[in-house]
DNA sequence: GCAAGCCAATTGTCCGACAATTAAAACATA
DNA sequence: TATGTTTTAATTGTCGGACAATTGGCTTGC
C-alpha cells in the first residue's frame, strides 16, 4: 500500500491518515475488517509497533473497533450519535475553555441556535418533551437545590426543547453549545431572585411550546438569553474588580 | 499515579483517559509538559510501548503535541478553531453518511441553522463579508461550472453568511451542519434552470444582508430551503426508482 | 567572546517474546 | 449421529530492550 502524505510526518501518523481517508472516502464500509496488524506491518513496511500507534490513533476518533482472539481484528466502526455527541460536546467544552470565549459570544450562539429550533420544537413537541420541561421547571423552584444541579437541571430543559424538534442533526449541532457553556455557567450563583425570574420565563416557554406558539416562545428564548447575559456580567465584573485588587 | 478507571478496558485506553481527564478538568494548562515517556511507564507502572499507545490516543484528539529532543516530549495543545473545525466537520460527515440521515432532516438542521444566524450577520455585516457573496453569486452563474465547483461555491457563499454573524461559536457549530452536507449535495445535479432559480435567491439573500433586512434574508432562506428539498426529493426519487429496476 | 563539537534527554522505530482471548477445528463420548 | 470437550491457530495486548533521530545545553578550544 501506498502513504503518499506528508513526509515530515510520524510513520504511524502516515499510516493512520491512510487508513483513515480510506474510510472517509467509503472505501471501507462499516464493519469492514481491516488487515490484521502483522498484515499492515507488511503491506506499510513498518514494524508491528509502528502500525499499532497508528491504529490507536484511529480508535481514539471512534474509526475502528478491535477484538482480540481468532477472526478478531480491527474493524470499522458505525459512528453512533451517542459517541459523536460526546466527542463533540468535549472538543465545544475545551474549545471555549483553551480560547477564552466571552460569555457574551457563547450565549449569544447559544440561544440563536435554540430559537433556530422553537418553532420545530413547538410543533412537533410531544406529552414528553412538554412533561420533561415541566418537571425540570418544577426542579429548578425547590429551596436548597445547589446552583451545580440548577445548572443541570437547566441544560436537561433545553435539551428537551432541542429534542422536540425531531431532527437528530439539529440536537447534534446545538449538544455542543448547550453543553459546552455549562462550565461557564456554572461560575454563577443563583440567587433565589434570579431563580425565580428564571423558572418564570421557562414556565412561559413551556406554555408556548404547548401552545405551540413559535413566536411567543422566540420572544421567552429572548428574555431568557436577556436575562442570563445580564446575570453573566455581574459575575464577570465581579470577578474582574477581584482581579484587580 | 491512579488509575480508577474500567478495568476491562485496554491499559492504554485506561491511561489514555487518565491524562485526558487531567486536561478536561484544568489539572494541566496549555504548554504544559507532561512527564517523559519513561517516567509515565514508571507512574503507571507499564511499559513504554503502552504510554506511547496511550500518547498516540491523545494525540489524535488533538489533546497534546509532542516533540523530539533533549527538552522534548509531550504538551497539552492549546485546541486551535481551525482545528477544531476539521474533526467536527470530519465527525458530522461520517455521523450523516454512515447513519443514513435524510436528505431532508439534513436540509432542514442546516437551513433552521442559518437563519439562526441571518440576523446577527444582517446586522453586523463588513464589505468583505458582501464580496464574497456577491463574488460567489456570480460564479454560480458562469455556464460551464462543474456541479461539484457550484456546490462548493454555494459552501463557499453560506460560510460567508454565517462568518458574517462574527460570532466563532456559531460559526463553528455551522460548519459542521453546513459542509457534512456538501456529499449530499453533491449527488444533485444542476441544470441550468436550477442553477438560476438558486443564483436568484442567493442574490435576494445578499441584497437583503446588504440592506440590513432580516426579514428579508430568512424569507430568502426560507426559499432556498424548499427549492433545495425540491431538488433533493427529486435525485432520491430517481435513486429509488433506479435502485427498484 | 565565540564557534565547533560533544553530550544527555527525549521521542520515533524496530524486533522478538509471551500472555490473553476467541473462534473454529478436531476429537472423544454417549 | 449428536453432543460436549479439548486442542489449535489466529489475533490483539503487553513487555523489555535496542538503536536511530532530533535537539537543546554544555564543554572545550581558540
Amino acid at each position: 500500500m501506498k502513504i503518499d502524505t506528508d513526509p515530515k510526518a510520524d510513520l504511524s501518523a502516515q499510516i493512520a491518515k491512510s487508513i483513515r481517508d480510506a474510510i472517509i472516502n467509503g472505501d471501507m464500509i462499516v464493519d469492514e475488517r481491516l488487515p490484521s496488524e502483522a498484515e499492515l506491518s507488511d503491506q506499510f513496511d513498518v514494524s508491528r509497533s509502528t502500525v499499532r500507534e497508528a491504529l490507536k490513533r484511529l480508535a481514539a476518533q471512534s474509526l475502528i473497533r478491535t477484538q482480540r482472539g481468532a477472526s478478531g481484528g480491527a474493524f470499522v466502526r458505525r459512528l453512533s450519535y451517542e459517541e459523536a455527541y460526546g466527542q463533540h460536546i468535549t472538543t465545544s467544552t475545551l474549545l471555549l475553555s483553551m480560547n477564552a470565549v466571552s460569555f457574551e459570544t457563547a450565549c449569544e450562539a447559544r440561544y440563536a441556535l435554540e430559537r433556530a429550533c422553537a418553532p420545530m420544537a413547538c410543533e412537533r413537541r410531544n406529552p414528553d418533551h412538554l412533561a420533561t420541561m415541566r418537571a425540570e421547571t418544577h426542579r429548578q423552584s425547590q429551596p436548597g437545590l445547589s446552583d451545580e444541579s440548577f445548572c443541570a437541571s437547566d441544560v436537561a430543559l433545553h435539551r428537551a426543547l432541542v429534542d422536540a424538534a425531531h431532527n437528530p442533526v439539529l440536537s447534534y449541532q446545538l449538544a455542543g453549545a448547550v453543553e459546552a457553556m455549562q462550565p461557564l455557567m456554572n461560575m454563577i450563583t443563583f440567587t433565589a431572585r434570579s431563580r425565580e425570574e428564571i423558572v418564570g420565563i421557562h414556565s412561559r416557554l413551556t406554555d408556548a411550546v404547548e401552545a405551540q406558539d413559535a413566536a411567543k416562545a422566540d420572544h421567552a428564548l429572548h428574555a431568557l438569553e436577556a436575562y442570563t447575559l445580564h446575570l453573566g456580567r455581574d459575575v464577570m465584573a465581579a470577578r474582574a474588580q477581584k482581579s484587580g485588587d
